[in-house]
DNA sequence: AAAACGTGGGT
DNA sequence: TACCCAAGTTT
């Protein structure tokens, strides 16, 4: 059954694989590992779609990894503004730049394992679909579609040793990177979370969850937390055409990116509803931003006083805010303040 | 090992 | 509107 699933779905790969700029271009045996690695960091919890333009972007401004590897990280963060997960684009540069002073990239599982940011499924999608290394891949969309296939009824995460044990006893010698990009294929196009379409599936007389089970209601998932609401304020203090940025701090929410100064609000705590001068201030609206874990409301405040602050942070001309890499919180913040 | 970590799109 | 979900990693 092994060899039929995986000759069965890489025939619906060669007809059906999605063109996307990360994937070998007409005429190219392989693609570059460069473009495969940006890529699937880009592409870690973030949609296709999401993650097109910056690809594009990135690949525009810094063609390889060594010009990746000598830009300051101010400006591959600026870069990454609007994308999430931003240390992502703080673990992008250090991986670069262990690449470049190495002289390229590992073409191993284990060897990419140890760079930045590529964790088990980063690695192994690396190592397959760049070097075409044998190399067991799985993501959600894998999880999905491998629950579904088996049968897998237990809840995950406790069903993710079984998914990794089938994952692998489909997973082909050859071809294997193409392989888990046709896995991604199907769960993202025919296998989908809601309502997939059975109908179209090339799999669809091998799937034991079809047979024996309603698929939609595979893989289980355990029940979520519930996401609080936080509160905070978030401060615009501008000067002939220029406003006050600051930079968050290394780590945490939004860690490393240019911001609004703001009252120290956090997923744990309210903020403390203390501008960061005296004098008069007035509301400029509220943003309401939901994160994966806690959802804010921030109060935006426009100054009215002349003081000038004291904390760190730089002044930046209003009508290029746009380059200042503000995170998706703190560019709504500004447009209400600017409105 | 559970929690932290962004955002936009689909339903 | 509210919730779910997406090519996960790190601590």
């Amino acid at each position: 059954m092994a060899a039929i699933v995986s000759e069965k779905l890489l025939e619906w790969y060669d007809a059906n694989a999605r063109d996307l700029p990360w994937r070998a271009r007409p005429g190219e045996a392989a693609p570059d590992p460069y473009r495969v690695w940006l890529s699937e960091i880009m592409l870690q919890q973030t949609t296709v779609a999401a993650v097109k333009p910056y690809f594009e972007a990135f690949t525009r401004r810094w063609p390889n990894v060594e010009a990746l590897a000598t830009a300051p990280e101010e400006d591959v963060m600026a870069a990454w503004a609007g994308l999430g997960y931003y240390s992502r684009a703080r673990n992008l540069v250090k991986a670069a730049r262990a690449v470049a002073e190495r002289g390229g990239f590992p073409d191993t599982e284990e060897g990419l394992r140890q760079l930045p940011g590529l964790g088990q499924y980063t690695a192994a999608a690396v190592a397959a679909i760049a070097f075409g290394r044998r190399a067991v891949v799985v993501d959600a969309n894998v999880e999905r579609v491998v629950a579904r296939l088996f049968a897998l009824t237990e809840p995950l995460p406790v069903v993710r040793k079984a998914i990794r044990v089938c994952t692998e006893s489909i997973t082909p010698a050859q071809r294997s990177g193409d392989f888990a990009q046709a896995m991604m294929d199907l769960g993202s196009a025919v296998c989908t979370a809601r309502s997939p379409k059975c109908l179209l599936c090339p799999l669809a007389t091998d799937c034991r969850g079809r047979a024996e089970h309603d698929p939609e209601a595979l893989p289980v998932k355990a029940a979520k937390k519930p996401k609080p609401t936080r509160t905070g304020e978030a401060y615009w203090i501008e000067r002939e055409g220029m406003v006050w940025l600051a930079r968050r701090e290394g780590k945490g929410m939004l860690g490393g990116m240019r911001a609004l100064p703001d009252d120290g609000w956090s997923a744990r705590t309210d903020g403390a509803g203390v501008p960061l001068l005296e004098g008069e201030w007035e509301g400029a609206g509220l943003v309401r931003h939901s994160f994966t874990h806690f959802t804010l409301e921030l109060s935006v405040r426009r100054y009215l006083g002349a003081a000038t602050p004291r904390q760190e942070g730089e002044w930046w001309p209003i009508e290029r805010l746009d380059e200042a890499g503000l995170p998706t919180l703190f560019a709504k913040a500004a447009r209400l303040a600017l409105a």
